[in-house]
DNA sequence: ATAATTTGACCCCG
DNA sequence: CGGGGTCAAATTAT
């Protein structure tokens, strides 16, 4: 029992820390943006989606932090377990970005011709030690072994490429097995209209009860939801050729817990769907502040 | 029943 | 022609 309190505690902290450091990364962005000359294009289609990514960490950090302390002062509703946030290091590689050493300065001219070629440059790019989730809802269609890559690569459209001619879609390539490493690049913009909550949307300056992503746990009722979002995650949905089975021992602390955090990998909500898609279909489907940046780029069209 | 994944075929492009 | 990306029919999951 004291040892629930303290893992709770240190769950806290954790996630706590993990916010901490994503806020830093969030500055280094921005800094890095303005001590880097960008056009309005780049900033708004390669920094302003990581960094919208990291704000968005930063407060499910917050969430996180408040649904500990909450579920603390009143443990019958739940185990909270400390969910092993081992550093989501993830690094960001904006490959149009990377040319600040003036490799190739025809990027910020090309920034519109790439209507041209069906394989546009890179939208973003990021590695991770595990599968990413963004928020949005992906649909596999193909993989590949590639020519001097060791592992497979996975491609991926926006599932709404149809009903709405969202033109995303990104590519999953292991790049590592051991502690397994993914570099998940994305291409073009999503377009798409998701519903979305009011409740989910960002409100800095509500007062009272600001946990804002907590709204979820008044969206799903019960805790099974949680549970669900979060096996989902590692096990079969996504990525299930590449998905790693142990997500590098992660979740080996936890048993079989029912731990209610939005750990980095529910971090989107994105999985949340899975269990709405076919009962609900005009829910809320309850993601993404995307909209935010939804000033849908001038890319192509 | 519908939706997602799997997987080999197909289709460019270089 | 080969490689990488996508399609689509069959299969599997929900």
């Amino acid at each position: 029992m004291e040892n629930q309190a303290s893992n709770g505690r240190k769950a806290i902290e954790e996630e706590l820390n993990k916010g901490r450091d994503t806020a830093n990364q969030l500055l280094e962005i921005l800094v890095h943006k303005s001590n880097t000359r960008h056009t309005d294009a780049e900033v708004e289609g390669l920094v302003l989606p990581f960094a919208e990514d990291l704000a968005r960490k930063v407060l499910i950090s917050f969430s996180n932090t408040l649904l500990l302390l909450s579920t603390q002062s009143d443990v019958s509703d739940g185990v909270v377990m400390p969910v092993a946030v081992n550093d989501v290091s993830s690094s960001l590689i904006c490959p149009n970005l990377e040319d600040k050493d003036g490799v190739r300065k025809g990027s910020i001219n090309a920034k519109r011709r790439r209507i041209s070629n069906k394989r546009n440059a890179p939208t973003w790019e990021k590695n991770s030690s595990h599968l990413i989730e963004d928020g949005y809802i992906w649909r596999k269609y193909g993989q590949k072994m590639t020519i001097n890559a060791k592992y497979l690569r996975t491609y991926y459209r926006c599932t709404h490429k149809y009903d709405q001619g969202c033109p995303a879609t990104k590519q999953v390539q292991r790049i590592q097995e051991n502690p397994p490493l993914y570099r998940t690049t994305y291409y073009g913009h999503h377009n798409c209209k998701i519903s979305l909550s009011p409740e989910i949307m960002l409100e800095p300056a509500s007062s009272s009860d600001s946990s804002v992503f907590l709204s979820f746990s008044t969206t799903f009722p019960t805790k099974e939801k949680y549970q669900f979002s979060s096996s989902v995650l590692s096990s079969t949905k996504q990525e299930p050729m590449e998905v790693i089975p142990d997500d590098c021992g992660i979740h080996n602390q936890l048993p079989s817990a029912d731990y209610n955090l939005l750990s980095d990998y529910e971090l989107d909500f994105n999985c949340l769907r899975h269990d709405t898609m076919q009962s609900m279909p005009s829910s809320t489907e309850s993601f993404l502040f995307d909209k935010v940046c939804g000033s849908d780029m001038d890319f192509d069209v």
